[in-house]
DNA sequence: TTGAAAGCGCTAACAT
DNA sequence: ATGTTAGCGCTTTCAA
């Protein structure tokens, strides 16, 4: 066995616990990574020396040295939003339990795609892509084609659009995805069986073109109670934008319902409401879209689409995890479906 | 110059560029690393090759070899919160546009802190702690000796107290705080200028013992005030919980200014207020902390004491920036002062 | 200005 | 069951 000076300042490396031990480098990396092919004496004595010298192995030159995959990183477009903060939650909890670390990249609303592969830390770095949005989606676009990925998404793969445009399956079929065109659709009748004429829709930006699902869905239960369809009125994150966005809408007292891409676009519609004299839910009512954790304690407490972000966010890791590692099975945990939380901010139509 | 494969399947390194330049490996590193003692036109070709051959640099493999740090890796403890996931926004915008990469991991409520050293990619990596609450700090004492550290914290350096369990320097100077103390004193010392007889606290969890620094600054208003200090509620981070804790309290109709530790407890406040048939701000005021994206468009709008978390994560990050590599003078970007934002929630005293 | 050699800490393949 | 060898892709010496 090769002599190796002891730790001199740098910390502890594999050879140190080796010699310390009195065994091979090479029989310590098993005792690491718990091969079989060790004596329980051994690995008993290698254990020891290891907790003694507080070594610890450097992810880094397990990974370059072609150990197993366990790192990814995660490409998001702004952690400030619910939904992507709760879906990046969902994926670091999955992969810190997997034991991968996890590295975050911001995606700017304008960086160039040609920097998307300098974020990785080596070609083929596993990667998962949060892309609600279209930088995110962009990113997902950017991507070398030897990168490993897995993406959250907005669109079902199984869409009938019939839109060529639309049709992209540049992810394959490593996407995981929220139903939110029957959620919007189903929100959407809910407020017409409460008797409201018409509902009217603030569109949140969106990744897919021409048109998104949440927009496909309100569409959807309008026609199939056929209702005419007014324009989606287009917002932004923010409330503010969802204020601005409806301002001129709440003038007309016709308008009755109000269907919002999110729950922060809600938060201003609702504030709008107020400033145009209106009662919610009492001549207007207002849904919102993805259950953020204020909304049960607004006033009015809202109404809105619970989306289980967490678990897609779970979900797209294992989905990761296994075209990494393919096992016998792809056992993707399943998420809870998209469901109406009915609160205070809606109700029947005025007479 | 040692002859090497043609990349296959793998992608391109180092070598591949070298020899499709002709010249030596070591020449397209000085390249890479845009280092002087290179020709023109020998960058030239090398920068050709490089983009035709779509080659990436492996930061793995450049920080095995000793290369500068150029990674860190984030320790935060719930990234729903809204003042760690801003925090967290800007460290992240900050290392990235310093060339870092950065990690992150989540510290569950009662990870172990042997647990907290394997987190790290490498002995030696450099790691920013967001430690406003108590297992974000418990991560901070547990990091390893060897570990560059910078760290968002709770208490300023400078406390005055006398309390011996209190004090500590563990992070050393490479700490960065708001002022929270002073902002609760300020908050506190306006509700007492609108006439209100005594202002009510309901406390956030804290990383500091005996007493955070919200909780004294509340304190401070009082006493210098000469009112009675009741007992601080004992919140959590959720509405819900904020809700809880006011609930019996708000039967009292002499309360009639509450301040809370956070804006997701004074939605909760004031929806307990609402229950409990108290107008606000006519007969009780409620001011919040943080500033969080919904709370300009609550219904009333909150009054509420704006941090620059995002200002304070890029200034850690300066810190350790400084710490890895001290340039000529600790350039630290400066972030504001925190400020009362008076809305709706907020105002004079009942008669 | 450029090249060659050594080695970062580790794992895989092939010994024994 | 354990040891030896050869890299992973790069940066640092040191030489030319």
């Amino acid at each position: 066995m090769p002599a190796r000076d002891a730790p001199r300042g740098r910390s502890a490396s594999i050879w140190d616990v080796a010699r310390a031990a009195g065994v091979s480098q090479q029989t310590v990396s098993r005792v690491i990574n718990g091969k079989t092919r060790v004596s329980e004496e051994t690995r008993a004595k290698v254990q020891q020396v290891i907790a003694e010298l507080g070594y610890r192995p450097n992810r880094l030159a397990q990974a370059l040295a072609g150990g197993p995959v366990r790192s990814v990183t995660v490409l998001t477009s702004d952690t400030a939003l619910y939904g992507a903060a709760a879906t990046l939650r969902g994926m670091e909890e999955a992969a810190r339990t997997a034991g991968f670390s996890v590295g975050i990249s911001v995606l700017d609303r304008d960086s160039p795609q040609s920097d998307i592969a300098l974020r990785l830390s080596r070609p083929g770095e596993p990667v998962m892509v949060i892309a609600f949005d279209d930088a995110g989606r962009r990113a997902l676009h950017a991507l070398p084609p030897d990168v490993p990925v897995a993406a959250a998404v907005e669109r079902r793969a199984d869409d009938d659009s019939n839109n060529a445009d639309d049709i992209d399956d540049a992810g394959g079929p490593w996407q995981v995805w929220l139903d939110d065109r029957a959620a919007a659709a189903h929100a959407t009748r809910y407020l017409l069986g409460l008797g409201h004429r018409c509902v009217h829709y603030v569109a949140i930006p969106s990744s897919t073109s021409p048109l998104p699902q949440r927009t496909r869905g309100w569409q959807d239960a309008l026609r199939g109670a056929g209702r005419p369809l007014p324009e989606p009125l287009q917002g932004g994150w923010t409330p503010r934008s969802g204020f601005l966005a409806v301002r001129s809408l709440l003038t007309d007292r016709s308008v009755t319902a109000i269907l919002c891409g999110n729950d922060d676009l809600a938060l201003g519609v609702m504030r709008a409401a107020r400033e145009a004299g209106r009662d919610i839910p009492g001549d207007l009512s207002v849904v919102g879209f993805d259950d953020s954790p204020p909304s049960a304690y607004l006033n009015p407490s809202l109404t809105t689409v619970r989306l289980d972000f967490e678990a897609l966010g779970r979900a797209c890791f294992a989905l990761l995890h296994h075209r990494l590692a393919p096992r016998t099975a792809l056992a993707v945990p399943a998420w809870s479906e998209p469901e109406l939380i009915v609160r205070e901010s809606s109700g029947p139509a005025p007479a």
